[in-house]
DNA sequence: CATTTTGGCTTACACTTGTAAGCCCAATAT
DNA sequence: ATATTGGGCTTACAAGTGTAAGCCAAAATG
């Protein structure tokens, strides 16, 4: 790669890494200025335009590369949970780690998760999906759910991580272990009850019988 | 009351309604200037001050008025659950009746609800710990859940709703229809989750029996 | 070597924003 | 009847914003 791609390739992280940095508890994505964006990453404002359209750009390039990482970190958590043990139990504490070392890729995707852009919205539905549907394959496969119950599943136990990630957020580490467990508990709740509605349908008669 | 407080009370009034009416699925309350809602409550920017301290005090009205709002009317519905049928599939159908005619109530809570502002975090997070409480006793006396397993399994219910009501808010009438299907399944999945949680704390024994 | 491209810069402009200061006059209080 | 209060207004200002226009030097191209 030519010395000028490489100058710039770098000022362009700077500007996602001084986006990245400037988000917070007190600031979203959606309240920085260009201008803000520019000053951290030492660039003059009107260079920015060499690099990105718009803050949008900007923005939907965070949502894909943060989503993309929490993929990743989510996945090496599951090659731990194979050496044995509870998977919800491994699963729940990774996803913790990853939200304790990288608050801020998982504060863009829940923040412009119910923003204000039609575009980010749907980017990050699009990083969600992902978590649902490798989920999903791994219940179908693991426990023979069928296809539309593991789908139902799967979102269901997405849905009540990232929103337990958004809770912590806001705490404390001590309070952050009582939440995981009552997600624990939660998470179990699902799982359980699509055990139960996929035995109704299998075998509707043994099932009435157990119940009894 | 005087002339002067009716008045008083009118134009505040057209404050709050001023800003509701400016909400959108483009529109968050936070992007809203103090001199735009003021423009389409027709008064003064400065004489907003008469009425409330900052954008913010306004936002909290909001959303304290927004909750209550909801939740009057999610009673009401259940109020027809009463009359019979399933309790779920009623309460999903309010649910998406109120969306829909009411989506900028809906809207704040959810936006504010991952906002930039700790003060609405915890206001809306207080609305929705309103709902979880309600339903954990209805939970607690109409299915004899204990206590703690009420909570969680309330919780988990109301989540799932909330982010269904997030995902309706983007959506067609014809495919909310199918989300609510997807959603009460999910709930069926927490309800019987939660069942037999209870069934394996109360006889751990007959449970191992059953399942076999 | 000569030319073109490009990523940075500076300057400039038109807007919007929050809010301070202070006037006015009708409703209230004395 | 007179004095006070208070909810509206206008004017004004400093600060910040997005972005257009155009210059410059160094890298890339031929």
């Amino acid at each position: 790669m030519g010395v000028r791609a490489q100058q710039k390739e770098k000022t362009r992280r700077a500007l996602v890494d001084a986006a990245f940095n400037q988000l917070s508890a007190e600031r979203s994505f959606s309240s920085l200025s260009l201008r803000e964006v520019a000053r951290e990453a030492n660039i003059a404002p009107t260079s920015f335009y060499r690099h990105f359209k718009d803050m949008n750009e900007l923005g939907l390039t965070m949502v894909d590369e943060g989503g993309l990482a929490l993929r990743q970190m989510m996945r090496k958590g599951r090659q731990r949970a194979e050496a044995g043990g509870s998977v919800i139990r491994i699963s729940v504490e990774t996803f913790m780690e990853v939200l304790e070392s990288n608050p801020n890729v998982f504060r863009i995707l829940l923040h412009e998760r119910s923003g204000t852009s039609a575009a980010f919205r749907a980017a990050v539905e699009r990083e969600i999906e992902h978590f649902i549907s490798e989920l999903s394959h791994y219940v179908e496969d693991s426990a023979g759910r069928s296809p539309d119950l593991a789908r139902e599943q799967a979102e269901a136990l997405v849905i009540l991580v990232f929103n337990a990630g958004a809770a912590a957020l806001d705490m404390k580490r001590s309070d952050r272990k009582l939440l995981a467990d009552r997600l624990v508990t939660q998470l179990r709740m699902v799982v359980k009850g699509a055990e139960a509605l996929q035995q109704k349908r299998d075998n509707p008669e043994l099932r009435a019988r157990l119940s009894r």
